[in-house]
Formats: C-alpha cells, structure tokens, sequence
DNA sequence: GCAACTTTGTGCGTGCGTTCACAAGCGGCT
DNA sequence: AGCCGCTTGTGAACGCACGCACAAAGTTGC
C-alpha cells in the first residue's frame, strides 16, 4: 500500500491527533466525559468498556475505538480508571480551562439557558448577555448584566469568549452572528431555524427545535403506515403499545441527535 | 437475499418509501421544508435545486437526492414548484394532521420551551404540561394548565398525545420517560443528560446542550494547538478541500447538529 | 512461575452516506 | 418544428463509520 504523503509516525503531535478524531466520536467522547464524571461521583475506581458503553448507550467496540483516539489509558484485563481517564478526556477536549461563553438573546429561550446550571457546573460559564430591548437591557439574570448588542465586539474582546450562544428570533441572528465574528468568535451554537453564513473558519453548530419534532413526527407517520400494511405491531390508540416484545426491555437503542451530522465540503 | 415480504415493487406503497428513507435524509428533509415555508412566504413560485440547496447550506446533490425519496416533483430544465413540493413535503414527514406534543417539566428551561412559538406554528401544539412541584402544578402556561405527573397516563391517553418532551431534571427523566411509554406515547425529545432505556419500538431523539458546548470547546482547543504547531496549511492527502483557509470566503460550510446521529442496530 | 481468564486495542469487512458526473427530459428561441 | 440550454434524477465510485473478531497484554489463582 502506498504509504499516505504526510506518513503517520508514532510520535505524532497533539495537534495531528486531535485534528484526525472523526468528528462523531467527539461527539460521543463529550458523553463519556460526563458519564465518567457521575460513575467518579458513585465512588468508582475502574470501569470497564462494556460497563461505560452500557450506560453510554453505544457499542462497546466503538467506544474503545474512541478512546484510542485519544491515546491508551487502560489496563487490560481491568479496565479504565475513572479518574485518570476523565482527566485525559478533559484534556483532549479542551476543558483542562474554562471556556467563557457569551449568549446573545434573553427572551424565551434565551432566559432560560442563561439559568441553566448545567453550563457553568460543567466549565462554561456564562459571562456575557446580550439583548437589544430596551426593557432587557440592563436587568441581571443570575448576576450577570444584559448589554446591549452593540457591545458584543467590545465585552466579548475584554472578557475572552470563546464560544457565542445565539437564542434571539431568526431574522436577527444572521446579524448578530456577523458580530461574533467580528469580536473573534470562532465557536457558535445557534438556536435560531436560520443557515448561518460564517467563514470557513468558524464552527457553527445548530439545535433546531422543531426540526427535531417533525424528525420525530416522521416516524409518528411511518408507524401509523406500517400498522396499516404490515402486521407488525398490536395496540393503537391508548393502548400500551407493546407489540410483541417484552415490554420492558432495556434496549440499548437509542438515536442520539448530537452525531456526525452533515459533515461536507 | 430473501426479499422483505413486501417485494419493494414498483409502485412502491408509501409505507414501504418511507420507510426506505435514510435517517440523515429525513432531518434535512425537514429543513428544506422550513425553507420552502419562508421561500414561499417570500412569494416564490419555483426554485431549483441549487438555490435551495444554497439557503439549507447542502450540496445540491445531496439535495437532489433526498427529495428523490419522497418522489420526483420538480420539471427539468425549470426546477420545482415551491407549493406543491411543499405540500408533498409536510405529507411525507407526516405533518398533514397536527401532532399532539406533552411537555414534561416545566422548570427552566420547560418553561420557556411551554412558551415557544416555533411549536405550534408548526403543526406541533404543546397540549399538556406536566411537572411535580406543588408550586407548578396548577398554574397556567400560556393558557396550558400544569398537571401532576402522575396525570401523564390518563391525559396523554385523553388527548391522543403522540410526541412527549422531557425537561426534567437528570435523575427524574426515566422515571418519566417510562410514564410516557407506558402512556402509548413512541416518541420522545429529551433535553436531560441522561441515555434513556426505552423499548425498541420507541423513538428517542436527545438534545444535550452540555455536550453540545463540549464539542465546541474540542474545536477551541484543536485551533490553539494548529496554531501553535504544525503548518497546518492545505489539504492533508484527500484533503476534504476543508481547510483551503480562504480568510473570509462565505462558505456554506455548516455542522448541523441535527443529523444521522448513532444510529444503529 | 505457569496457566487460565479477563479486557483492551485494532485490523478488516461491510454497509451507509456523500459526491461526482452524465443521461434524460422540459422549456424557450429561432 | 427542431435545436439549444438548463435542470432534474440517478448510476456509480468514493470515503467514512460501525461492528466483529482476534491478538496482545495484564491479572488472578494455583
């Protein structure tokens, strides 16, 4: 085989191995981590792939190959130990120091996040708001002051965020996007149901809501078919759905919607 | 092989199409639907597949193909008509007849999804709310009464619930993820950082906002140490054309976090 | 110290998804 | 009417990701 131009040498840096991680399994090693995080927490020591990628909801195969990515940190014939592990997985994904994050949009949604303890518990505190009514502006939601819009380039500079929230309406984000941008943001979640046109080097990612729902109302109406043609499954209105199979089995099935997603050019 | 018992023959039945369509289609499928909502907001009569594709941030192939599966409406040499793709659009996502959405929790961040917009817009009325506080229960959301959890059998049976979400806390949600199965419902939108068991004829879609800025912070981390390492420069072999690193070219070079996710087994 | 058991790390086959490239088909122009 | 240009729809190749299955390596028990 020819051997690939740039060859793959054993000491490879830091840099070329996290830049060769597909970006699936990053996705998956953001749910070890926290994982790994409660299992330290239950007082585990050890913990072998079987048993993470259970509670993980994966293929056990798959998530040693994703922890290879990151390097060899477990004992064969025991298993990985949690902490050292969760350590290097921080690491690897950039949480060794915190990422200021900056959230633009306090209405509905936006209030919200900016409460939600999940964020700043696990290294992403929230240090900026941002709104433009007038009737936000100024007021404090969990201590933190909402600027004005205008501010963004400023506050976002003197505070080092890394990472822009944007949950304001769809018409606005496209604008307030551009303003990240220009601040030197180059890591954007968007709430907003709007394609967000940003340079080739800033990372967008977007939870689209209600695309989510019609994703699942999809599969409302594939099943309401295939009971109409196929025989496949017993109960219809409220009526406990249990077709054949146990009722109540674990079944590690499950579609997690953070994945892959549409990787392209 | 043997041929599934229903012979994929030409005049495929809708359920058998359906069925077909792969995963990743169906979450792009209900982007274009959104953006054809807001072209034909915008008085649009056709549109070819490269405009479309343009605004939804895909390659027009791809696009191309995904409406392939749910049948040929467009006219070569002019493009498709905005309205009846459309039409044809929201049938096969199953979106002709509303579909009933029971939110579960409705704390922080529930409260403010009992309150947005996007929902019911979009043929997805949130029409129950559950929560256990005392302090909620009782109250009204946007006219929606706040009911006891214990509620969710008889009330999602009552209102042809189709689709539940759960914000709840982490430790609650399979507690009231079982609630919902048990109550018929087969589809679930999970914003708890929790891998639900569920029985295999449900379908379980997760946003988890944690993980989400996780697989930012990886990206943060990746262009501090491109930086400062390696001459990064363009292409690796295959070279992905991702990184040519033109400064400012408006690329449509978007992640979208909905997508084929880990799908498996 | 050796054997047997356990679990990691990974090479390889397979299937899915994306992309290219082109033939087929439709409208407009002459 | 016939030709030309445009756009769709799709066959085929490519690349990635998943999962199996096994060798390597370490631990426990005798």
């Amino acid at each position: 085989m020819t051997v690939p131009p740039e060859a793959d040498r054993e000491g490879m840096g830091d840099a070329a191995r996290l830049r060769s991680i597909p970006e699936a399994s990053v996705a998956r090693l953001a749910l070890y981590l926290r994982m790994l995080g409660e299992l330290s927490e239950q007082g585990s020591e050890t913990v072998s792939s079987d048993e993470l990628a259970a509670v993980s909801g994966v293929n056990p195969a798959k998530l040693r190959k994703d922890l290879s990515f990151i390097g060899s940190y477990g004992t064969r014939g025991v298993g990985y130990e949690v902490r050292p592990l969760l350590h290097q997985l921080e690491q690897s994904l950039g949480l060794n120091h915190r990422q200021a994050v900056a959230l633009v949009g306090v209405g509905n949604l936006g209030h919200a996040l900016a409460g939600y303890s999940g964020f700043d518990g696990r290294g992403f505190p929230v240090t900026a708001l941002f709104d433009v009514d007038p009737d936000l502006v100024g007021i404090h939601i969990n201590g933190i002051l909402v600027e004005h819009v205008r501010e963004i380039p400023r506050i976002c500079a003197e505070r080092a965020v890394t990472i822009g929230m944007i949950a304001t309406p769809g018409q606005a984000s496209q604008a307030v996007c551009d303003l990240l941008v220009s601040a030197g943001v180059q890591c954007i979640l968007t709430f907003a149901p709007v394609v967000l046109q940003v340079p080739a080097d800033v990372e967008v990612r977007k939870v689209d809501l209600a695309v989510e729902l019609q994703i699942l109302a999809f599969h409302v109406a594939r099943r309401h078919l295939e009971e109409g043609s196929a025989p496949v499954t017993v109960g219809t209105v409220n009526g406990h759905t249990s077709n054949g199979r146990a009722p109540l089995d674990r079944a590690a099935d499950n579609r997690a919607v953070n994945g892959s997603g549409g990787i392209h050019s």
